[in-house]
DNA sequence: TAGGTGATCTTG
DNA sequence: AAGATCACCTAT
């Protein structure tokens, strides 16, 4: 029987081009971290998609490139994180071709292994959104920071394991958060979350 | 609801 | 070289 841990979500399955179906399947899946204070992990139970060159609410948009945006055209499987507000580091995945510059943040998860060090990290000892609902959040508790930008997902520091599927009538979707700056992109019900789930942000 | 915080990108 | 912006969080 395989164990959660080397059931390993593999490159072809972030190599997909459509991102916002990409962004429900990841719904369920498991996330681990392994650094040095031990390993961490939680499902995922909030995505958003974010659609390269087409997307105003992208990095990427209008094939934008710059330092910071490169690692958005990297291929599929590859962590993409910056900081936002001078203080929050935001973890997405990388999806597509390389070239594409297709990505999911990850907006929240469900904490499952490492719990105690989760919550050390977060200064909290609750069990709920305040542990890990809101991308800033999650990555203070799984401990992923800038440092960990351009990290290939099938190495063995952050990797996904296959979950649970979440059935589509459990998957309640929206508008994306905090981007009213892209206009009429603003409106594209590309965040998806499990219904009823504590952890979701809000 | 407002203020914090600093890297990144533009010249707003 | 300076200014604007920012995929958010926390505490009032």
């Amino acid at each position: 029987m395989k164990s959660i841990l080397n059931n390993k979500v593999p490159r072809e399955f972030y190599m997909q081009s459509d991102v916002v179906s990409l962004a429900r399947a990841l719904l369920g899946k498991i996330i681990h971290v392994r650094h040095n204070e031990g390993l961490v992990s939680g499902k995922i139970v909030e995505t958003e998609a974010y659609c390269g060159a087409t997307d105003r609410a992208c990095h990427a948009f209008s094939d934008k490139y710059t330092k910071r945006t490169s690692t958005l055209y990297m291929q599929g499987g590859t962590a993409y994180v910056y900081l936002v507000y001078g203080m929050h580091h935001l973890f997405n995945i990388v999806t597509n071709k390389s070239g594409k510059a297709d990505a999911v943040l990850i907006r929240a998860i469900e904490p499952m292994n490492g719990l105690g060090i989760m919550q050390k990290r977060r200064g909290v000892s609750s069990m709920n959104k305040m542990l890990s609902g809101g991308p800033a959040r999650l990555t203070q508790a799984l401990g992923i920071t800038v440092v960990d930008d351009k990290t290939d997902l099938l190495g063995d520091k952050i990797w996904l394991t296959h979950g649970e599927v979440v059935n589509d009538e459990l998957i309640e979707e929206s508008t994306r958060i905090g981007v009213e700056y892209a206009g009429p992109d603003a409106l594209l019900p590309w965040r998806f979350y499990i219904r009823g789930n504590k952890f979701v942000s809000k």
